[in-house]
DNA sequence: TTAAATGCAAAGCTTTTGCAATACT
DNA sequence: AGTATTGCAAAAGCTTTGCATTTAA
């Protein structure tokens, strides 16, 4: 069986739920998937392939980067992972129920997570100028967090 | 010569003024550096530099990509060049003085090109909600165009 | 003349793909 | 049993680096 389309965003509360979503799909609850979804489960934020697949010291073994990278490309088209690009540097997985945003700074690149109300207000003024609907959960908004910003203009 | 950081954003009106303000900070004026130029100035928008290592068909002879990299940094360093990241895909290029900022369909991916004041609002959002001076000419503001939009709730 | 810049080749990093072997259901 | 999935190896796409040679100043 395979999975054509991307679903919308799943609330997943723990592995098992996440297996028997696969299974109901007609997917397979394999050792490997089990093991991306826990360190999934277990990351503080969004998390590289290859931290993935490094496992969790003690916990969870480590398993193949090209099928963690396919793992999470058939989780994310479930509904149950998404990913986000947050600057240079890797994409980073996180499971779809979370729903949050992202800032980035561009000079000191600390990355600010948000919950998505807090940016009502630009997403109506996206609208606004533009018509666009915004998200910022998979590209975040990019710009100088206010402690660069000072600094920037006190001509540091 | 080594040229260390960023300078702010210069207008530089043809190849001729670029190559002055190289040799005014201890550069040279190359003719790799030249097909670089040229190409940005003949370009619609933001390229590749994969398509600037191509040169133009004709006009401007196809020069090495190793050395389009480089050529790009030390524009960019000078102010003269700046460089986009439109959804996945390689970065793009484009010249510094062209005050542009950019939104992205993460359906369609269409590119909607527009001058900074249209999303002075959106800036002002981000300041209230945030505290961050956004900037959407690095990284673009990304989302469901109208079209998208439209379509995706007509349940397409 | 001499240091900057080039061209070529090789490598680095992230992600994808092919395929025979393995393990869910 | 049958097929989804794995692990390994190789490749693909973008970018950087090393180095001997060329070239602008």
């Amino acid at each position: 069986m395979t999975v054509s389309h991307r679903r919308a965003p799943l609330l997943v509360d723990d592995v098992e739920s996440a297996l028997a979503i696969l299974r109901r799909h007609g997917l397979r609850a394999s050792a490997a998937r089990r093991v991306v979804l826990e360190s999934l489960f277990a990351a503080e934020g969004p998390i590289s392939a290859e931290a993935l697949a490094d496992g969790l010291p003690g916990r969870v073994p480590r398993s193949d980067l090209a099928s963690v990278y396919r793992n999470l490309e058939v989780l994310e088209q479930l509904g149950i992972v998404r990913h986000v690009h947050l600057g240079h540097g890797p994409g980073l997985y996180t499971l779809a129920g979370t729903a949050e945003e992202y800032l980035v700074c561009e000079s000191c690149h600390v990355v600010r997570t948000v919950a998505p109300s807090t940016l009502a207000g630009v997403r109506d003024a996206v609208r606004e100028a533009s018509g666009y609907q915004a998200g910022f959960d998979h590209f975040p908004i990019v710009g100088l967090c206010p402690g660069c910003a000072a600094r920037r203009s006190h001509g540091e």
